[in-house]
DNA sequence: GTGGCTGCAAATCATTTGCATATAC
DNA sequence: GTATATGCAAATGATTTGCAGCCAC
């Protein structure tokens, strides 16, 4: 917990108890939460945390550049921390949001038909290695 | 208009007023327009028009695969009439959305981590060269 | 006539805001 | 001690839903 408390420091983020259960929360999971997941998540560990707090601290992380919102379900965003540049892939399946690693020949590139590309995102839909695993073993069953 | 009413024939939807005018308005404009735009437009030329149609006829242009959303300011989605492959670009001075013509050198690909991809999203977000250009003369004018 | 489509209003869901209280330094 | 952060509840904004009336075939 140190190690986030001191991440936030850096960051000029005042360390709250909240904050730093979110980031360390954002941190330790691969799952790509909601903010209401993050909410349901950290409920019982700290009571009294309420959704304002939950969308003020990842908007003050998001400021930072500490994590990044992905909106490739198109109806709410999803948080992840910021690490190794890496992509997503939601699958229209299971519903999964998994990382890929996936980078685009162009994807270092700085202008785009004349304009000045200061971030570029990269989404990808279809179905995940796990489904297509199951889809097969379901079939081969029947 | 008898156009659109041919292509939604074709594609199996019942041509009303309403969906001929939506499309027609999609495929008319290059704003990239939210639900909200859309009904406001065409409000004056369709007074009895409602939201709730406008939302359910772009749901079902969606299905369709005529039109797609495009949810690149993560607030609201914005549609687009889906034509040759190209990609958007937010600007984050002006706000509007481009279309930019990029082509990732993987873009064809169909699978990433050994994950079946049907679909592949790209964002770019940056200053546009519009406004670059406005930037750049206030500038020599200081 | 019947089924599907529309328009209205109410409902829902994610997110934001206002404000009084609590907390960190 | 003071500024800042939190928590609650109410507000907002996008989207969805339920349902009665309307229209096309």
């Amino acid at each position: 917990m140190e190690n986030y408390k001191q991440l936030l420091n850096e960051a000029g983020i005042k360390p709250t108890i909240q904050r730093i259960k979110i980031l360390e929360f954002l941190d330790n999971t691969k799952s790509h939460p909601t903010a209401d997941a993050i909410y349901s998540a950290l409920y019982e560990k700290v009571p009294t945390l309420s959704k304002a707090t939950v969308y003020n601290t990842l908007d003050i992380l998001r400021q930072k550049k500490m994590i990044s919102a992905i909106s490739i379900t198109e109806s709410e965003l999803h948080y992840d921390m910021v690490k190794e540049r890496h992509q997503h892939f939601l699958c229209t399946q299971c519903g999964k949001i998994l990382d890929v690693s996936f980078n685009c020949a162009r994807g270092e590139m700085d202008t785009v038909d004349g304009h000045q590309v200061a971030q570029h995102l990269c989404y990808f839909r279809g179905i995940c290695r796990n489904c297509l695993k199951e889809n097969a073993s379901n079939k081969s069953n029947t």
